[in-house]
RNA sequence: GGGGGUGUAGCUCAGUUGGUUAGAGCGUCGGCCUGUCACGCCGAAGGUCGCGGGUUCGAGUCCCGUCACUCCCGCCA
């Protein structure tokens, strides 16, 4: 017989009733009924009851056991008596009668139990985590990300892509993140860098006469964390493409972002076609570029409703400033004071000086609340109407610059939707955000800068860069949204140096900057570079989403914490003399004291 | 780098306006219990109230500092 086992613990059903079984795993939960005992017996795949009883030779044996010790059991499968079956258990028509129990390793005390669905704090769950991962929760959401990854190397695949490593030493890049440095012992003074992207290996590798190249990509980056950005490390779908628009990206990506939520949402609904919104209609509609459509409520402009009207705090504002707009939040069922004042509250707990509104009650024409008495009953009305209100709704206003009130008005969208219960939390709902500005104004240093990935093609191409203000060209550059989370950000690639070159003398870059930043690459763009274009959705993200999580440390293994450290392997450590010294490294604490 | 929150038994938490010996549940240990599946019942052990300082007759509670964790801002394809 196999020394562990001949079953898992989620084998065992009806048809082995009367067989002899071995099975070895952790006991999960013991009772003792003194003369009767239960354990119920855990693997990766199961639960299975034991049972013994002082006839049986385990009963000393099971009398010892405690939570979380590995044993073996040997015993013979039987009926549980009628009536005292678990439906709840995929095993529970049958139970183990065990005729012999050998410790194979006992548990101390336990810092966090693994039965029960208990919260526990981050730390010991970090600290522990190899006991945190026995739990149901955390072992069914790495297991699902595992068959996530499956899924998604298939698809991509059955769309023609073929799946490349790139290295994980590289070249310290300038643009974007901090690098994670890596000292190198044969160069002296010199670093390698962990990869913040393979961006630049995967426009080579299109460079180098490949089509369709996907990778589960590790990518490093020494930034700050947060609940949905994992410090130091984390995974993309890489995906580049040649001789494609835009819209050959989003044909490949779609099917795939599609068919992978739809085979793990559990029954939520997924955008069938997904909507695309150019990035300035979505700061207007929804004061975010990553706007969650499950919300339904769009902004307005109301700006017209408000100018020489009597409510002056607006009015003087849209008299003294032609940039100052007036938006307008609906909020269908929002209509009582007691809402609206709860709102007004939290914009000012936000340093907003308040949130106007107009509510309206049943049979009351001009809407109540100070704004409807200053403005009066007919413009109260036409902001009624053109946000189709209607009695027992309120509207919320927000008064400003957009360029600098949009993310307040996007927030308070988000709030008002939340509290009236008007998002629908059973559906993903997906839409890709185009037509990105290639730059933005950059206040503190007085110039403009790249919005997003310099290597971006400038929508109209050398044409626009001439002859455009360079604050109102367009790039090929677009994101993936679903659920308001930004899963990734893709363009088409600027592969004409030409052109290059006049879009980063734009930024400040001359030719030399370009090169030396960038010199693989920008070599290579001048020994013939097809045109070509990619994506790279954020594996994390979408595990997340897929497992309902809102923390990526609910789908990541062996996760850091928030300081970037590794509390279970004690990562980063400090080092031998006899290693630094290899790397020519010395090092100087004194700042540290 | 900045702001918010948290820190009391192995774990989760309660602890009133500052007032005697700091409590509960789970777990651990001991006893009882033959159909439980969050088994039940009885009992016991277990505390640097994160750490340091201060105010006070008296501090888990108030004040100052500090550390740890966490969330956010800055930062970040």
């Amino acid at each position: 017989m196999h020394p562990y086992r001949t079953h898992t613990c989620g084998d065992l059903g009806e048809a082995e009733i009367g067989a002899s079984a071995r099975l070895s795993g952790w006991g999960h939960r013991v009772r003792d009924h003194g003369g009767l005992l239960f354990i119920d017996l855990r693997d990766h795949y199961g639960v299975t009851q034991i049972v013994a009883d002082p006839d049986s030779p385990a009963f000393k044996a099971a009398e010892r056991l405690r939570s979380e010790w590995v044993v073996r059991v040997d015993g013979s499968v039987r009926p549980r008596p009628s009536g005292t079956e678990n439906p709840d258990l995929a095993t529970g028509r049958i139970e183990v009668f065990a005729s012999s129990i050998e410790v194979l390793s006992e548990a101390k005390e336990l810092p966090l139990p693994v039965f029960g669905d208990q919260e526990y704090p981050e730390e010991i769950r970090l600290r522990y985590r190899f006991l945190d991962l026995r739990r149901e929760r955390l072992h069914a959401n790495i297991i699902k990300r595992g068959r996530i990854i499956e899924s998604i190397r298939r698809r991509m695949k059955d769309q023609g892509f073929s799946e490349f490593q790139t290295p994980i030493l590289t070249a310290s890049s300038p643009e974007g993140a901090r690098d994670f440095l890596v000292p190198s012992r044969l160069h002296p003074g010199k670093f390698y860098a962990l990869p913040q992207a393979p961006q630049q290996f995967k426009q080579l590798i299109m460079m180098s006469g490949f089509d369709r190249y996907f990778q589960i990509a590790a990518c490093f980056r020494d930034e700050d964390a947060r609940a949905d950005r994992s410090p130091g490390e984390f995974y993309q779908l890489d995906i580049e493409m040649s001789f494609v628009t835009q819209e050959d990206v989003f044909a490949a990506v779609e099917p795939v972002l599609r068919g992978l939520f739809e085979e793990f949402s559990d029954g939520r609904r997924v955008t069938e076609v997904f909507p695309r919104i150019a990035y300035r209609q979505a700061i207007r509609q929804y004061g975010t570029d990553k706007p969650d459509l499950r919300n339904p409520l769009i902004i307005e402009d109301v700006t017209t409703h408000f100018r020489g009207s009597g409510f002056k705090v607006f009015a003087s504002q849209i008299e003294a400033d032609p940039k100052v707009e007036v938006w307008a939040i609906p909020a269908p069922g929002g209509g009582s004071r007691a809402f609206c004042d709860r709102m007004n509250a939290w914009a000012q707990k936000q340093g907003q000086p308040g949130l106007g509104y107009i509510f309206w009650r049943e049979g009351e024409e001009g809407g109540a609340g100070p704004i409807a008495k200053n403005i009066g009953p007919e413009r109260a009305q036409a902001i009624k109407s053109k946000l189709r209100l209607r009695d027992g709704d309120a509207v919320f206003f927000v008064s400003g610059d957009p360029a600098k009130s949009y993310r307040f008005a996007g927030e308070a969208r988000s709030l008002i939707a939340e509290e009236l219960k008007l998002v629908d939390k059973e559906q993903f709902a997906f839409c890709w955000i185009v037509d990105f500005p290639m730059y933005e104004w950059n206040e503190e240093e007085k110039k403009i800068d790249f919005s997003h990935n310099p290597f971006s093609m400038p929508q109209g191409g050398l044409a626009a860069l001439n002859e455009k203000d360079p604050l109102d060209i367009l790039a090929y550059q677009y994101d993936i949204v679903c659920n308001g989370v930004e899963l990734s950000s893709g363009a088409i690639r600027n592969h004409d140096p030409e052109i290059m070159r006049k879009a980063f003398a734009l930024a400040g870059y001359g030719e030399e900057a370009l090169k030396q930043k960038f010199g693989g690459m920008y070599r290579a763009f001048h020994y013939g570079a097809p045109p070509h274009g990619g994506i790279a959705p954020g594996i994390d993200r979408m595990v997340m989403l897929l497992c309902n999580e809102s923390n990526l440390r609910e789908v990541v293994l062996f996760p850091m914490n928030q300081q970037a450290e590794d509390l279970l392997m004690g990562a980063p450590s400090e080092v031998s003399a006899k290693q630094l010294r290899e790397l020519h490294i010395r090092l100087d604490l004194s700042k540290k004291g």
